[in-house]
DNA sequence: CTTTAGCACTCGGGGAAAACGAGTGCTAAC
DNA sequence: GTTAGCACTCGTTTTCCCCGAGTGCTAAAG
């Protein structure tokens, strides 16, 4: 008796794939365990028997499962994995769906946030399912260069341009009148020993400087300072950001409140652990590859795209194993492409400063 | 046969009111119909008969409900309107509320849609129902004062001061190379014949100026003003950013997967027609008082706080009409409260410019 | 050795019927 | 005006049974 593990010397013939795949996408599309009958009649010429057999060969090998006894069949994760690896056939974007995809990426490029925001809510209604998205860059965010812009004697605008070539501003109120005159020498000071050094490098060496300068001046060098320290941290920090929940309710395997509640919560709260890409342009984790429990039962496709030359952003989709992974495959990646052309076209190419 | 409409000269006693605020309390925690014993073992000194009889009459005017004959009552929009305005304790806030409340107000003061939202997950998971938030500001956004800073002779970076003391910027590429020298002109330009219009009569003015500088300036002057116009437009175009709709799922009426779906999609997608306070600082609006078809069977709470002396904010809570009012309204109030002092703390006092 | 028809069997889903019980309205006595 | 008593209502829950899709096995046919 070795019903212990699979079996691994059964052949997988081009008649069992081809049954695998037939199962496989019924089974996406109506969410109800596959009979022979329904496949025979799908595959034609042989009969329900001999699918009979080879259902039952295709579930000791693990590729698919039997609810129970005089049930049809449905697939295994195994069985998910061979479809997307081997049996799948990509699909193209049809016109109209490139047009759409086009069409929600018509963005005006303002805040970076707003558009991945904007962008996660389109892709979401474009796909049918839940999705996160979130941004980050390997190096670490600094300042490059510092401005102060005098409005009147209580208030001054300070100008951050960041390494990644985004600039960031405020306006500053003053406690202390301070002399308009003393505005360059402070952002000298500011170019000379706060640019290209990380947020907190930043705040110790406010220190350093303390005693080199009128402490009136080094009122506004604090603010300006611990202004530009929280907006680095601010912009570096990899916020996550979520849209389109609410698809998880339309599907019959979320018709239960708990398990939509369960998913949707850890979706929004889990800050760090959705799956990421590790390379390379799209991933696909098929119920129990991922690693974290609360997706155990659920799909994920991620995407990812470029930023500017450092920065990487990233589009997952979530949802059942039953998913329909080539049509999200290929709308994802079709929303990746976009977004890299988005960005690419109007964000920061040159670059020409040295490090530190 | 008087059955028209409801008995306006039926007395509504003491007692009468006592029976009422126990059947909406208790139905607000149990989420039951109530029955006239659970009533009477609560109140005491009566019978459940007695209780009975009352019952009749609050049915008869309109402020309970029954499901069934054989099942106990519900509160009607009527009753909880009652109960809202007269029968409801002020609830004052704990220690522990009013402590967890600030913490979770303790946001840095970095972009102004990422502080709202912030908050609102915040008020969301305080209050245990989905909750939207927007900002509002009366006068339109214009431009107050512009300013260009050199980067290379390729770009440079656009500073601009909003009517609403705001600061935008961002690196522009230019696509042609523009003398550095020519920046002021282009500076004072801009801040001599864009400021303190709209965004609209900025593209308007645009034209206007375009034979009185040389080409390759108009050039950088047009991305200057698309830029500026855009983030002004941006900026003013109240979003309405909505959060913990899964809060929902958690609540019995919104168990059925459609019906709560139908409310999330017109929570996420309704940009427009949410309840917002006409004045004073809060405002609730029960069951049918609503006017949006999709909150007739919903109870709104919203109440707004200030931003600086233009703008003000708004959060809303929604939820079932068997809403726990009293700590909704308390725990928001004290929200509200606290979002005014985290604005008036770090925003905007003073003023002094003049409009055109 | 593979395919197919035939057939008994399994088991979940659906629906009717029954049992249940919380709660009511009414009546009559206090 | 209040209360005990009681028959009645009606939604909910439980039970039970039937149906049928789908199976695995066997034996015959290719």
């Amino acid at each position: 008796m070795n019903d212990t593990g699979q079996e691994l010397d059964m052949e997988l013939t081009d008649r069992k794939k081809k049954i695998l795949k037939v199962v496989i996408e019924d089974y996406i599309r109506t969410a109800e365990p596959v009979g022979s009958k329904a496949i025979a009649a799908q595959l034609g010429k042989v009969s329900s028997a001999t699918i009979r057999n080879e259902l039952a060969d295709l579930v000791e090998m693990g590729l698919l499962e039997q609810p129970h006894t005089s049930a049809g069949r449905i697939p295994s994760p195994k069985g998910y994995r061979l479809y997307v690896n081997e049996l799948m056939e990509r699909q193209r974007l049809s016109l109209d769906e490139t047009e759409r995809i086009n069409q929600s990426l018509q963005l005006k490029m303002e805040e970076l946030d707003r558009v991945i925001s904007q962008a996660g809510r389109a892709v979401s209604s474009f796909i049918n399912y839940p999705t996160y998205m979130s941004i980050s860059g390997k190096k670490t965010l600094s300042a490059r260069r510092f401005d102060l812009l005098p409005v009147d004697e209580r208030s001054c605008i300070v100008v951050m341009m960041m390494s990644d070539n985004r600039v960031k501003s405020q306006l500053l109120r003053l406690q202390l009148r301070v002399d308009l005159d003393q505005l360059p020498t402070l952002v000298t000071l500011l170019n000379t020993h706060f640019v290209n050094i990380s947020p907190d490098e930043m705040n110790l060496r406010l220190m350093d400087v303390a005693e080199q300068i009128p402490p009136q001046l080094f009122l506004l060098l604090s603010q300006t300072v611990s202004y530009a320290s929280d907006a680095l941290a601010e912009s570096s920090q990899r916020e996550i950001v979520t849209a389109g929940a609410k698809e998880l309710l339309k599907l019959p395997e979320y018709r239960d409140a708990d398990k939509a509640h369960q998913l949707m919560s850890f979706l929004t709260d889990s800050k760090e652990n959705l799956p990421v890409p590790d390379e390379g342009p799209m991933k696909i984790l098929i119920g129990p590859e991922n690693v974290s429990d609360a997706l155990k039962n659920t799909s994920v496709v991620v995407a990812s795209y470029d930023i500017g030359d450092d920065m990487r952003g990233l589009i997952g989709v979530v949802g059942p194993t039953r998913m329909d992974y080539a049509t999200v495959a290929a709308r994802l990646s079709g929303f990746a492409e976009g977004m890299t052309r988005l960005f690419g076209k109007q964000e920061l190419p040159p670059k020409e400063e040295a490090e530190k």
